[in-house]
DNA sequence: TTCTTGACTTAGACATTGTCCAATGTAGGA
DNA sequence: TCCTACATTGGACAATGTCTAAGTCAAGAA
């Protein structure tokens, strides 16, 4: 994540502690916080960080690419930090669990010109639902 | 529309005055409001419904699956009546403004064995951003 | 190194969306 | 018509996110 920290520097940013510390809890694959969940983990490095810096780190991570926005039940927010390879969702509809998965074909290719309805489309985000095997065993 | 108050009925379903409201406030393709907006529309005929009777309706219609609950943002969730039709939402980054697709894939099926983590999956959703004619051009 | 300055952070008020509950009302069957 | 279980109401409460004014500090300048 360290290379996070550089890009964000060669952006012009002010590298301070507390940016320092969102970085860092964002750091690895399949990490999917809420917005709350990223505050406690800061929190824990750095008691005294404010909720609404969170939210600004986060917002500027989302705005410049380096982290997705995640919206799967109308809950919290979560923010996936494994934005620098496409991927899709798969959600468990029990517990709110997220797995980062990569389906075979390219859904955008998949909408006929017909059904654009004049759009510029940009991106597509594919959510699957299921049960994961904790919850099933429960 | 009244052949889901039919329906409604047939699930032993009170008839009131404010779910048929409510029901008449969803009718029609290419509708997707958000429980505030189904609230004032509702109160439009209505004045005195209650907000929380709203939220329960709507409930009440998705857990029997004659309404989609939509989530794009992060904001309020979106209520979609057009849930016998399989098909997915387009939707404008800027405006917010919400399109019924039907793409030619079919993405459960794309979705390898080895990405399923012994998930049992229900459901794939697809949702396409972009910018709309309106938008693009103002 | 010290200074300066504009960007960053803070705390808390506020906004939006959704949920819960006890009291009251009423649809539909007896 | 009367009963009663189910539905509605209104308002308190909860969860999540946004905004602002005042204080703080990173990083370049001297």
């Amino acid at each position: 994540m360290s290379d996070l920290l550089e890009r964000l520097r060669e952006r012009g940013w002010r590298l301070t502690a507390q940016r320092r510390v969102v970085a860092e809890v964002l750091d690895g694959d399949h990490v999917h916080y809420t917005a709350d969940e990223v505050h406690a983990r800061a929190s824990a490095r750095l008691p005294e960080i404010a909720r609404a810096t969170v939210y600004n780190t986060l917002s500027e991570l989302v705005s410049i690419g380096e982290v997705i926005e995640v919206s799967t039940d109308g809950r919290a927010k979560r923010y996936d930090p494994n934005a620098r390879h496409t991927h899709q969702h798969l959600v468990c509809s029990k517990c709110g669990t997220i797995r980062d998965v990569h389906p075979s074909g390219d859904p955008l290719a998949e909408l006929p010109e017909a059904e654009r309805y004049g759009f510029t489309i940009s991106d597509a985000s594919i959510t699957y639902r299921g049960t994961c095997p904790q919850c099933a065993a429960a």
